[in-house]
DNA sequence: AAGTAAAAAGATAATAATATCTTTTTATAT
DNA sequence: ATATAAAAAGATATTATTATCTTTTTACTT
């Protein structure tokens, strides 16, 4: 469903949602340790996010990883596209040529309406909101 | 969400349903023409469905690889058990140690139900009422 | 201005998934 | 019995994903 790399993304991004922001900042050694995932392949990954304006970042001393406010409106999908890209999402699910609602694939009927309930809700639904379930206790990261 | 190796198992199981008897054999390779497939895998692949008494097989002159009324009976998702297992739809799919209804990683309640949903459903429907909906012309495999 | 801490970038390695090719074994038709 | 066609098994190759390490650049602090 969703690679790993896109699973490390997700949850170092709600870390940081959860425990930094403009004068609290993390390295990448220090939020993998915490969240428990490798070091230099989050790293990687946490500098694509900020390339694609998902998450921010400052270099030099005092430097690390954070997220603004502005940053935590980004949609949790945006996540996922920017690690994995969305192409595993759309398509046939059997590989064929050809496959619609008009034209469905074995499997279609049964596969497109979860993913496209899957890919809706993580469109429709920001970091923050994702953030505000961790802080009341009906979510957790560890 | 499934791996090519089940896909292409599903296509070259239902092309086999549809077409093959006790009396009407194919070998690996003229299946993997057919529905467009690379054939050496595909020989890997139904060797192992095979040996899982999921479809039937015979070796020698005039042998190849069919489906009985009884392999008919086989569920879908043992099509996908027997290929990939069934580790990819348990567990929490942001790789938490610990996930369930009642401790929820962030994503768990919005992934369990269609992950629960796919599975209940391969497990529910044999590869003959998939056959059926082939022959009725409701779903296509080219 | 100089030193330093940290991101960013890039090079390399290991593993797993996918794909291909070759050899061996088997059943059956003749 | 023998030849043969095809499955089965095994060895090898390629590609993508995951993981690690090293070097370079940047910006802040003193």
């Amino acid at each position: 469903m969703l690679s790993k790399s896109s699973t490390y993304a997700i949850r170092a991004v709600l870390f940081l949602s959860l425990n930094s922001d403009d004068e609290k900042k993390f390295n990448p050694k220090s939020i993998a340790e915490i969240i428990d995932i490798p070091a230099p392949f989050l790293a990687k990954t946490l500098q694509e996010l900020t390339k694609r304006n998902i998450i921010s970042s400052r270099k030099g001393r005092n430097g690390g990883f954070y997220l603004t406010d502005a940053d935590r409106l980004n949609t949790m999908i945006s996540i996922v596209a920017a690690i994995d890209g969305l192409e595993k999402f759309q398509g046939c699910s059997l590989g064929l040529p050809v496959c619609d609602s008009e034209n469905p694939c074995p499997i279609h009927h049964l596969v497109a309406p979860l993913r496209n309930k899957l890919v809706g809700e993580l469109t429709n639904k920001t970091i923050a909101s994702f953030t505000k379930e961790i802080k009341e206790g009906h979510t957790h990261l560890f």
